[in-house]
RNA sequence: UGAGCUAUGGUGUAACGGUAACACAGCAGAUUUUGGUUCUGUCGUUCCCGGUUCGAAUCCGGGUAGCUCAACCA
């Protein structure tokens, strides 16, 4: 009876579940991920990509993710962001099994590196960096051997000691793997293992004086941490066969590293960076500025971490070059918001309209409902009075066939409240509309007319006494150009920046907005989701728009 | 001009030799106390050329295009 095309179809694997499940079938049946960010800036929308992939995929198969911190260069790196990035992550919904960094691995990285010496994997040269550089060759010539490369063992680890006992000025000396100068991969061309960077470490304090590389740092504290799969970005691709030959070459846990396509956002910069740079130049607010593809913008914002997840899981894992459409990120955010977010009526361009036949002294009280998608969500009053603010698009003196809101003459519904009949039109000396002025049908009230006739429009409105006034914040993308992370040589991020990135109005709200918390958006009925700012106070509202409803009616015009 | 990675609708992601699917965007319509939400419909010669096969997005050969790599950054 039951039909196959009834059956639930079975939700497709991604290449790293795939490869996972591969494993397990081998028999490896531990799953064992790490999120490893360098403390060097604030994480944004692609590195929550990565979290909830390493974070995901360890839940998924029943095993554990860490959260270790890459702190291997000490002049860039600092607790500030240390502590923003757990912030972070957590409020993503995700808890790491434990949490390490780089630099806890110091004292065993350099016992390795002393062992590499010992095998003649590894040798201190003297060269300076410039020769070092001119040394390594290009893409198309091979590069030449260093005149220190044969040194003896005994005096490589004599040196090596000296360059730890602080013995040496900065960039004096560096301590290489000793694999194939001419080799197609540039990594193999003798990489560096360890600089001396005499620079206090946001942890180890002033202990070490030599720190090591990324390529033999990384692969070494995976291996450490018994890291089964190390998912990291497609440019890393050409490190794998460095990151095997260092575990190789150790003979230590075989951690294997795996890479995806990083993602990239239509309108949005993702380059760290170039981020931090926006940052300097204050071209931005802050990396929680609204404008930011940081997740503490977009938390700041009110996004919600299930909408931020749900946009992970939407553009799924692969090894392609990607460009997503922002136009994904805020479905994902209005999907989410459509059944939570309260509505509330809010006029960002007011229209002041006096319905004549209303008494100036009476004040009325609507009810509203909060989600009308959820009914447990309640209602709210809302204050009427004889002078009240429409939106000025909800009004054309002369309309399109297919307008359905106020024209003169014409009816609309105010939302919870009555019909209004525009009768006339009061301009400036310029002719700009300054006012309406309407009447009402009194026994509108509760959604019926006093003879049964129906009208199409339906505005909001907010009563002009009761109003309450409020910076609203209005944010476009921060680049015209829809790729900002591929900028041409010579041409820097300036040239891309988008002036109307914010926009700054005041908004006339319905009462019941005071009392909505910091970061938690409403629907602005018609206009978009907006949250109070950070900076929100009682007396001085700020609303920050989250993102914007799907603009249908904005076709009709064109 | 070396090595590596990748090619499926406007944008993403599936399909694992058997009639190319899902989502976003777009377009059209229905419902609606907001034109939102919800619902329905619609949109493709799988980068190219050749081969294997009854049958190819998938396998093979050869092209082409894009990306990555020449920090004492990660």
């Amino acid at each position: 009876m039951a039909t196959e095309t009834n059956e639930p179809k079975e939700k497709s694997l991604n290449f790293l579940e795939e490869i996972i499940e591969e494993s397990i079938a081998k028999g490896n049946t531990r799953v064992q991920t790490r999120f490893p960010p360098e403390p060097n800036g604030y994480l944004h929308i692609g590195h929550a990509k990565s979290i909830c992939i390493n974070f995901g995929l360890a839940k998924k198969y029943g095993g554990k993710c860490n959260l270790r911190f890459d702190d291997t260069n000490p002049v860039k790196e600092d607790v500030e962001y240390v502590d923003a990035i757990k912030r972070d992550i957590k409020w993503l919904g995700f808890d790491w099994a434990i949490e390490r960094y780089a630099s806890d691995y110091f004292d065993q990285l350099y016992d390795w590196a002393v062992a590499l010496i010992g095998k003649g994997l590894a040798y201190v040269d003297d060269q300076t960096q410039e020769q070092i550089r001119e040394n390594r060759g290009t893409i198309s010539v091979p590069g030449t051997v260093s005149p220190w490369r044969n040194r003896s063992v005994e005096e490589n680890l004599d040196l090596f000691m000296r360059m730890k006992n602080g013995e040496f000025a900065d960039g004096a000396k560096v301590l290489r793997a000793k694999i194939d100068m001419a080799h197609t991969n540039m990594l193999f061309r003798d990489p560096i293992m360890y600089r001396i960077l005499h620079t206090e470490h946001h942890r180890t304090g002033n202990k070490w004086c030599i720190y090591p590389m990324y390529d033999y740092a990384h692969g070494e504290s995976d291996s450490i941490e018994q890291i089964t799969h190390s998912i990291c970005t497609l440019e890393f691709d050409v490190h794998r066969p460095l990151y095997d030959w260092f575990i190789q070459s150790l003979e230590i846990f075989p951690s294997h590293q795996y890479e995806f396509a990083r993602l990239n956002l239509t309108y949005t910069m993702m380059s760290k960076r170039k981020l931090l740079k926006l940052v300097q130049e204050n071209a931005v607010m802050g990396w929680d500025d609204p404008r930011m593809p940081t997740i503490c913008a977009l938390r700041r914002k009110g996004y919600t971490p299930a909408s931020v997840r749900a946009f992970a899981e939407m553009v799924g894992v692969a090894k392609r070059d990607n460009i997503i459409d922002l136009s994904k990120l805020e479905y994902c955010v209005r999907e989410d918001l459509n059944k939570i977010a309260d509505r509330r009526m809010a006029v960002l361009n007011p229209l002041r309209v006096v319905i004549t036949n209303y008494d100036a002294q009476k004040t009325e009280l609507f009810s509203a409902v909060n989600n009308p998608e959820n009914e447990a969500a309640g209602t709210h009053q809302i204050p009427f009075s004889q002078v009240i603010y429409i939106e000025r698009d909800d009004f054309m003196e002369e309309p399109p066939k297919k307008f359905f809101r106020l024209c003169p003459g014409g009816e609309v519904r105010l939302r919870y409240a009555y019909l209004i009949k525009c009768e006339e039109v009061v301009k400036d000396a310029a002719g700009n509309i300054t006012e309406l002025r309407c009447t009402y049908d009194p026994m509108s009230g509760s959604g019926s007319s006093s003879d049964g006739r129906r009208v199409k429009g339906v505005i909001h409105w907010v009563s002009a006494k009761d109003a309450v006034e409020a910076e609203v914040r209005l944010f476009n993308p921060l680049f015209t150009k829809e790729n900002p992370d591929d900028v041409a040589e010579g041409q820097s991020w300036e040239d891309n920046l988008n002036p109307d990135s914010m926009v700054q109005i005041t908004g006339y709200l319905e009462p019941s907005l005071r009392e909505t918390p910091i970061g938690q958006a409403v629907q602005f009925e018609r206009v978009g989701y907006f949250c109070p700012d950070l900076e929100s106070t009682p007396e001085h509202l700020i609303f920050n728009r989250t993102v914007t409803l799907k603009d249908s009616w904005a076709k009709i015009n064109k």
